[in-house]
RNA sequence: CGGGGUGUAGCUCAGCCUGGUAGAGCACUGCCUUCGGGAGGCAGGGGCCGGAGGUUCAAAUCCUCUCACCCCGACCA
């Protein structure tokens, strides 16, 4: 490719729309350009890096046995009425209706549709397994889009479903995808760590996110190198403390707290530590507000407490108006000393004596309280986001925590779909069974994203050789003023696209600094120059987009390294 | 959805408080000089100052409404 016939506006400044590295670079390098919030154009240089990852993940998917065919992205609303979804979804699905006042959506993900093929189309068990996969446009209205392509609302994702006899083929067929996800995220050459996680929304049982580790990563998760312990911080367990309960030292003290609103203000006003308060929490429930009791340096967890009994799932916070009806006091100075509401303690709390809490009274606390004295204590529940240092859920190490990004998410949903349905099959005794499913997503758009922010410096982006949109970079130095740097370039241009490289020519007439800044904003790894000062000594100026230094090389020794280093992938 | 903020040239922004009819840098076009790390000069093109309404002799500027975008927020108990 030509530069001078590559239409690309680079920028110098930032955009001020772009608050992560990622998508900062995706616009000054002229990757995407934003058309509406959430809503993404890529333009032909990023094109070519999404092209390149989705090659990768469909050579994979093909070599796990798995079969491409491609949906709609509309989907009419009977089948997610089948599956109860239609209302369940909410507001996250786009729908719309047609001229014949019939209804759709834009498929957020394709479960309902893909069943319905199955049903079809699947009559026997000996068709089984089957494996089905599409890499397509979805739509999810998020509430909050942002770091660019990394959570917009229109992406493409990979989107595979297996179908099994039984459950012990959907442990194989998950196990394929697995391996298969491992590989797919070695070759883009990413840095990656399986988490056990939540299936959430899709429902099912076991399910593992891929995670592109990344400061900037929306998702915490907790690991330990020493046992391999590693999941989503939304699943992963807390253990009840080993220790018992101290005796009780202090009396129960109803002391005036004037403004004080948070645990913070509480600590600063009676010079104590977060790890001797408690802090109460009003849920709604299914009959009627719930109190979730933690330790006030502890964080709620929101995945844990909506499976209790009784709670309302999606977790939702009281209104203020509901609290003061509930406990005659606000958010504030609640506490669970004399608190009438059904109430769960987690097992942090259960250890403490001693603590501090709100009365229940707005500008009040109590302190010196102590449980069986004071309160009753019921058994205690897991409702906390796991620490740093939290024992692993083995007891054996402790837990570290990173922030990731999902790029990659597999479930065993079993027969949540097939069964809502009807999707069978004929066993071998003529029985009509119900298939067990599989669901397997790699966000595909997302990638390209949390690669760039694995993958890059002050200059701009480092592609990984795996997904570069350009193999090489040619720069020719003042080539329109040399004829023997024109003749010399136009020749290395022909040769190394001859030996099957994606070359990057750069024979615009601007300046040596235009040109290196550009390719190193691009992210091209190869860059080679030419010039009148390297043609005098028969040497090339190589530099990969990593190195500190160019080296000079022969230009034969500079082919060979060009053609192992990009082809070796 | 709640809170905060911003909308002025393709991009980054000034001008708004204190009303007087549109600016800078980058980018773009032409010419000259320069030529190995985002050059310099000269001359240009480009704006319904997000939209609608109002106040005023006069509105980018003040007021009302509206739209769009960005940030924060379920952790306050």
């Amino acid at each position: 490719m030509r530069f001078s016939e590559f239409p690309l506006t680079t920028l110098k400044e930032v955009p001020a729309e772009a608050e992560i590295v990622s998508h900062q670079l995706m616009l000054r390098a002229g990757l995407i350009r934003r058309l509406a919030s959430g809503l993404f154009t890529w333009m032909p240089l990023g094109l070519r890096v999404l092209r390149k990852v989705e090659a990768i993940v469909r050579e994979e998917m093909n070599r796990a046995g798995a079969l491409e065919l491609l949906m709609p992205a509309v989907q009419p609303a009977e089948l997610w009425q089948e599956t109860g979804r239609w209302d369940k979804y909410g507001p996250l699905l786009l729908r719309m209706t047609d001229r014949h006042e019939r209804e759709f959506c834009f498929g957020p993900t394709h479960e309902e549709v893909i069943t319905d093929i199955a049903r079809r189309e699947l009559r026997s068990y000996k068709q089984l397994p089957v494996n089905y996969y599409q890499i397509q446009t979805k739509f999810r209205d998020e509430i909050r889009p942002r770091f660019g392509v990394m959570r917009s609302r229109e992406f493409i994702m990979k989107d595979a479903y297996s179908f099994d006899l039984d459950e012990a083929g959907l442990e194989a067929s998950y196990q394929k995808m697995h391996d298969a996800y491992s590989a797919i995220f070695t070759r883009l050459g990413l840095q990656f760590r399986i988490v056990e996680a939540d299936s959430g929304e899709i429902g099912g049982s076991k399910s593992q996110e891929f995670h592109v580790l990344a400061d900037s990563g929306e998702d915490a998760i907790a690991y330990c190198d020493e046992d391999g312990y590693a999941s989503n911080i939304e699943t992963a367990a807390t253990l009840p403390p080993g220790k018992e309960r101290t005796a009780a030292a202090q009396s129960l003290e109803k002391i005036a707290t004037p403004g004080v609103k948070t645990i913070e203000d509480l600590c600063q006003l009676l010079g104590i530590a977060a790890q001797q308060t408690i802090k109460t929490l009003i849920v709604e429930g299914t009959e009627g507000p719930v109190a979730l009791v933690l330790r006030g340096d502890h964080e709620l967890n929101a995945v844990k407490a909506q499976k209790l009994d009784g709670v309302a799932s999606p977790l939702t916070m009281a209104d203020d108006a509901t609290i003061r009806k509930a406990t005659g006091s606000e958010a504030g100075s609640l506490g669970p000393v004399g608190l009438e509401l059904p109430v769960y303690f987690d097992h942090a709390v259960g250890v403490l004596s001693d603590f501090s809490c709100g009365a229940n009274e707005p500008g009040y606390h109590y302190t010196g309280a102590n449980f069986e004295r004071d309160l009753p204590l019921p058994a205690t529940v897991d409702i906390r986001n796991v620490v740093e240092g939290d024992p692993t859920p083995g007891g054996k190490g402790t837990l570290s925590i990173a922030r990731g990004i999902e790029v990659g998410h597999i479930f065993q949903l079993g027969d949540k779909y097939s069964r809502a349905m009807g999707a069978t099959v004929q066993d071998g005794d003529g029985k009509d069974r119900i298939m067990a499913m599989g669901c397997y997503g790699i966000g595909i758009t997302r990638i390209v994203g949390a690669a760039i922010e694995q993958n890059h410096d002050e200059n701009g982006i480092i592609w990984p050789q795996p997904l570069t949109p350009f193999d090489i970079v040619l720069v020719p130095i003042n080539m329109h003023r040399s004829d023997a740097v024109r003749e010399a370039a136009e020749a290395l241009y022909g040769d190394l696209t001859a030996l099957g490289l994606e070359v990057l020519f750069d024979d615009r007439d601007v300046r040596p600094g235009v040109k290196f800044a550009d390719a190193e904003l691009i992210g091209v790894p190869h860059r080679l120059v030419v010039s009148d000062r390297g043609l005098e000594a028969g040497e090339l100026e190589y530099r990969h987009r990593r190195d500190e230094e160019s080296r000079n090389l022969k230009r034969d020794a500079a082919l060979n390294l060009l053609q192992e280093s990009a082809i070796s992938c």
